[in-house]
DNA sequence: TCCAAAGGTTGATCTGCGTCAAGGTGACAT
DNA sequence: ATGTCACCTTGACGCAGATCAACCTTTGGA
């Protein structure tokens, strides 16, 4: 039954959608076809503030986006990282609830709400697997809750190195090619805001990291992992599954 | 649209039940009654264990039960608080992701996994209102984010109350009816857990709340607020709808 | 009636991370 | 070449919350 949703190609998009169902394809398509349209957005900018009216769901085709959240005094907490493929937006309500920025260059493919919201109610699979895709995401928040809450500085970079580097290896199909490596597509800010640190810290625990030999360094973005066991070590993963958003 | 989904009563079960339509009703009850069964569980009693096969997806009719995570040196991290009415349990995965412990005595009201996906395979409705669920919870799960990530130890105290004297506010329908007050249903422990703090922090932010005027106690597990926008102010909270899991 | 266990409070001390501050590096425009 | 800006690193210091420890209260069972 599962199997029966999978991901394909929507029209001239370079990535595939994974909201849509294989069987039924041509017809959900075509709707998809005549609803979807592209908006780009720079570096930096905001996409959607938190509290606006939405006009669009969508998911992002390249580029990283990210959801925030800054409370009055400017304390910020990342609490969502999108990457190519990921969904934004939920049908059935208004108003955003965070803020959505690009950290990089984003191309998204959006859906005007309400066509959306119509085709999803006449096409029970696109639905299903909408609610499959945001299990995945509360099991991945509910990984990172444990990550914010329990684990040292250290242990939380170990951790960010090693989702990227997973979600990058997913992404990519790679398997293990020799030396492992990834490019952290974050700033030490960005990567501090989703930590619950400051970039003092990620900045000195990169640092540490280093010298104890459990990642090398290629400039400041490019991270070599000479061992991954030895880095999940770090982590304190025990739940190696998981953390896939 | 939205509103076509509301809540029905479940045959003999106390509560109303939020996965299935109205307008289809006696259909889909009919099926639901079928594949329902109850189970009880005393508190402290695991209910599932993190890996475990899960047989059954479910709701909670009374008591209170709690998702958990746990890493090997014993550091916990609660993760999700499952009052009376909250849906247990995914569709399409066949392993629990986190440990379901009864807080409280509890009483559940099941379903087993097999014919509830072959139910929602054919009731779009039920999909649709399971998915508007997981939406609502991975909104509160962001919120909890920002708390663990960002908030002090005050508070996060001052809005761990916050969120049940609000939770308990709807379920009971309470309109503010004079003095506001809450009864704590976790103890120190489990509330340190929940905000990722220790047990002695709890204790001590708790007493600083009271010697400040912020709340009263009765006992140790009774609160009155006097001043709920003070409460709210303590929280750090601005955005006052959410948190509500 | 007394004991034990669970839950809670409070104090003393320690420490990991935040804060403040200074300086380094590379990209880019003028 | 030089200034500027964004980004990063490192050091010194302080503090919020963890840790360790003592003690209190309530509950329930022998």
């Amino acid at each position: 039954m599962q199997d029966h949703f999978v991901h394909v190609q929507c029209g001239d998009c370079p990535i595939r959608h994974r909201a849509v169902c294989a069987r039924c394809e041509t017809d959900e398509l075509a709707q998809l076809e005549q609803i979807k349209y592209y908006r780009s957005f720079q570096a930096g900018q905001t996409i959607i503030w938190s509290g606006d009216r939405m006009e669009f769901v969508g998911s992002v085709v390249s580029g990283i986006a990210s959801l925030t959240q800054t409370m009055e005094d400017g304390r910020r907490q990342m609490v969502g990282l999108l990457l190519p493929s990921d969904f934004v937006g939920r049908p059935g309500r208004s108003t955003a609830a965070f803020d959505v920025t690009a950290t990089t260059d984003v191309v998204m493919c959006c859906f005007r709400k309400k066509p959306f919201e119509t085709l999803i109610a006449e096409t029970p699979h696109i639905a299903q697997r909408l609610l499959e895709m945001t299990l995945d995401e509360l099991d991945a928040a509910r990984e990172w809750m444990l990550l914010l809450g329990r684990k040292t500085a250290r242990e939380k970079i170990a951790s960010l190195i090693s989702i990227i580097a997973r979600r990058e290896a997913a992404l990519n199909k790679k398997k293990a090619t020799g030396q492992l490596s990834v490019d952290l597509p974050l700033t030490r800010e960005e990567m501090a805001d989703y930590l619950g640190l400051t970039l003092e810290t990620v900045s000195r625990q990169i640092s540490a990291l280093k010298k104890d030999g459990v990642i090398t360094l290629e400039g400041n973005r490019h991270v070599s992992i000479p061992d991954l066991d030895r880095l999940l070590e770090e982590a304190g993963d025990d739940t190696d599954g998981g953390m896939l958003v």
